[in-house]
DNA sequence: TACTAAGCTCTTTTT
DNA sequence: GAGCTTAGTA
């Protein structure tokens, strides 16, 4: 046997040795999957297949990297020739080959979801229809949807299901936007990321001979995360796995948190009846978690009707049990979170990289944030704003992507004014009317704007703008996508701009761009792969990045993300914020109980993250739309065997210093209080104390409250600490950084 | 046409 | 709170 099969235990082994037929594995957390995908391809490799002839799909970027450098680390660096990817980067690879068949050039533009729902208000504005009627977000999933069950535009408008549910809901016109919608991507070469899989399968089915060639070539076939995976997926992989039959996918459908994206569990029930030859293996055995963490979350996931019966077990010592935090608002979780870490690094000698804090949204991170920043505890947030969404980042991109694809309008839109250049809405509005009118692309009409008297006395500018993207495109093929982009960066004065801009965000607008610059010469300078530094090159790589993809797992940081992202992650110690009712389950899937079956399966994703210690934490007030909502802990933290939790919760006390509760009542004079402040020049003093603000009517403070007069420059600033009952007021946060006076105003409408 | 202040609306998770 | 739209002003 090979020396490396030694590491493995007996399910395990057999896993990575049966190559042939199709296998499906169910791997529990922390059961060695990633070991068993590795030496399973590695061992493929030492029998002599060719790397060529292996795919292996994974569900995150992150995943097939760390994969394919364990493979090298078996193997060697044959790996390399290996096709291992997320579904939408193989398939997007594929798309790109074949693009011809489909009517696309090699380099489509992709889509991401901002870019699709301005596709969508832009149908929407010309059908006439009311975007409060169709809301780009609910048209979006919909359509996602239908393209996750294969439906496509024109199937649509004449399937009489999902017609009827339309109709029913008052969208009536939905077929139509759908179509329009369709249309629109594919006159700017564009597709969505739902696109990448359904043009797929579209392929396989109507281009025999390209299924042929990807049949023949992928012999064996690998699925990462399979629970994980929708209904269009699944066929493809089908059709690619028709004629070797060598297809082996991995799965838990104890961690399947995805349906909301048309994941979904049938794909493992019908793996077993499309493949009567199948052979399923259970690996139960967790290796990472201690005792406690194994059974308080088995504890957990028991109470799932809908599962796979396995009996996940463990060798490792018992641990530390769980710890419950208790906090009075999101501001103290965050703080208290913080608090703990800072102790825990001391008295354990932990480094900031062993903890993670998570969270069923991103909107959670902030109150983490600002603890962290407070404590000067390093941290990452993944996930949430990506570097690549930002605003700047996308208008920058966006000249790029119009240099490489003048179809694409959405880039068109986002550059064509900015930075401002006297090209205002009214001029594009009738750039896209002239656009509909003639039946032309909207660049042929900024090429020729000139000739359309109706662009009036704009059209000079317009005519400059159409210039200065001509010299772009003459430079794009001398020159290697750095020197281009710093040229584009110059030229537009966009760079120019942002650095005049000397306010906080401006800086940091600055400094992104001065950044993406640099990760665009470290692209064209890069000689380890053999791939041309050209500009479509590198609006493909970037296209499906994400930032949980960046790799700084090198840093000493606190990893900061949602549930969601922390699959497939381990951490020492884990922190899970907001265990609240309506926020973790999530109100939205109270009504029914396959959702809140889904969220407890995410509790047990995020139990099942840690290594050594879990803390949970639960605020019983937090900001909601800019209201204080009152907060009841969550069902799930009654559901955790008592046994499994440490029996002296933590209440923390308000003793910041920091945060002020103000109270003002609404229409009061209290604003220009505010703005006074809010307009205060650097060494002019405060106003007189605020107390004045405050309305006499408040007379139910309870113990809670404490108000306290404090001395800032010349003047005083009046805090009310607490909270009251019933209070209609405005609450002050205020900041006092080095220089600045941070203030921030919310709404408390009910306590 | 550009900028601003005020007002309204939405609140899950991601490739 | 964030993001977007609207109304009013320069």
């Amino acid at each position: 046997m090979e020396d490396f099969l030694l590491n493995l235990n007996e399910p395990q082994r057999e896993a990575v040795t049966t190559t042939d037929g199709p296998l499906m594995i169910i791997a529990g957390a922390g059961s060695g999957k990633t070991r068993v995908l590795t030496y399973r391809i590695a061992y493929l490799l030492k029998k002599g297949i060719d790397p060529f002839n292996i795919i292996a799909l994974t569900f995150t970027n992150k995943a097939a990297r760390e994969m394919r450098e364990r493979i090298e680390k078996v193997a060697g660096t044959e790996a390399r020739n290996l096709w291992m990817g997320t579904f939408h980067s193989i398939f997007a690879k594929i798309l790109r080959i074949e693009a011809d068949k489909l009517g696309y050039t090699s380099h489509f533009t992709i889509y991401d979801t901002e870019d699709s729902k301005s596709v969508i208000k832009a149908v929407l504005k010309e059908l006439n229809l009311d975007d409060k009627v169709y809301k780009p977000s609910m048209i979006l999933n919909r359509i996602s949807n239908a393209k996750n069950n294969l439906i496509t535009a024109a199937m649509y408008a004449q399937n009489e299901e999902v017609t009827a549910y339309d109709i029913s809901s008052g969208k009536p016109q939905m077929s139509k936007i759908y179509a329009a919608y369709e249309m629109k991507c594919f006159k700017s070469g564009a597709m969505d990321f739902d696109d990448l899989l359904l043009k797929t399968y579209i392929l396989f089915s109507k281009f025999p001979s390209a299924l042929n060639k990807y049949q023949h070539k992928f012999k064996y076939i690998l699925v990462d995360e399979y629970q994980d995976t929708n209904h269009c997926q699944f066929m493809i992989v089908k059709k690619l796995a028709a004629v070797y039959r060598n297809i082996c996918v991995v799965g838990d459908d104890s961690q399947s948190i995805y349906s909301f994206r048309g994941a979904t569990i049938k794909n493992i029930l019908t793996f077993e009846s499309e493949y009567p030859e199948l052979k399923v293996i259970k690996l139960e055995q967790n290796y990472r978690s201690t005792q406690n963490i194994v059974n308080a979350s088995d504890s957990i996931i028991k109470r799932n009707k809908d599962q796979i019966s396995k009996k996940i077990w463990t060798q490792n010592n018992e641990g530390e049990k769980i710890k419950v935090l208790k906090a009075i608002n999101d501001n103290e979780e965050g703080k208290f979170v913080a608090q703990t870490i800072f102790e825990m690094r001391m008295s354990k000698n932990l480094q900031n990289n062993n903890f993670a804090i998570l969270y069923r949204t991103n909107a959670q991170s902030r109150s983490f944030e600002e603890a962290l920043r407070k404590m000067n505890i390093p941290y990452k947030v993944y996930g949430g704003m990506s570097f690549y969404q930002r605003k700047e980042i996308k208008d920058f991109i966006s000249y790029l992507r119009f240099i490489s694809n003048q179809n694409d309008e959405e880039a068109l839109k986002r550059i064509i004014n900015y930075p401002m250049r006297g090209i205002g809405q009214t001029t594009i509005d009738r750039i896209i009317y002239l656009s509909g009118v003639y039946d032309i692309p909207l660049w042929q009409v900024v090429e020729n704007a000139n000739t359309f008297t109706e662009l009036k006395s704009a059209s000079s500018k317009v005519v400059d703008f159409a210039m200065m993207i001509k010299s772009f495109l003459v430079l794009k093929d001398k020159n290697n996508v750095y020197e281009l982009s710093a040229y584009v960066a110059k030229v537009t004065g966009l760079l120019k701009i942002l650095h005049e801009d000397k306010t906080i965000e401006g800086i940091s607008r600055y400094e992104n761009i001065v950044s993406l610059l640099n990760s665009i010469k470290e692209f064209a300078e890069d000689d380890t792969n053999e791939q041309e530094k050209t500009l479509e090159n590198y609006l493909q790589d970037i296209a499906l990045l994400t930032d949980t993809d960046k790799d700084e797992t090198d840093f000493d940081k606190v990893s900061l993300m949602t549930i969601h992202s922390a699959k497939g992650l381990e951490f020492p110690v884990v922190f899970v914020g907001g265990i609240e009712e309506n926020l973790f389950p999530s109100q939205m899937s109270l009504s029914n109980r396959k959702d809140l079956e889904e969220e407890r399966r995410l509790f047990y994703v995020a139990l099942t993250r840690a290594k050594e210690k879990v803390i949970l934490s639960y605020a019983t007030s937090r900001f909601k739309f800019g209201t204080l909502m009152p907060c009841e802990p969550s069902r799930f933290l009654d559901e955790i065997d008592k046994e499994f939790i440490e029996n002296d919760k933590f209440y923390n006390i308000v003793n910041d210093r920091d945060d002020a509760y103000t109270s003002q009542s609404k229409n009061s004079s209290f604003s220009k209080f505010k703005n006074s402040i809010l307009s205060k020049p650097e060494n002019k003093p405060l106003p007189n104390p605020i107390e004045n603000f405050i309305p006499e009517n408040i007379t139910d403070l309870t113990e809670n409250m404490r108000i306290e007069h404090i001395r800032f420059g010349k003047g005083t600033v009046t805090k009310v600490e607490g909270l009251g009952e019933n209070i209609k007021a405005s609450v002050l946060f205020d900041d006092f950084g080095e220089k600045q006076l941070v203030i921030k105003f919310a709404k408390i409408r009910k306590i």
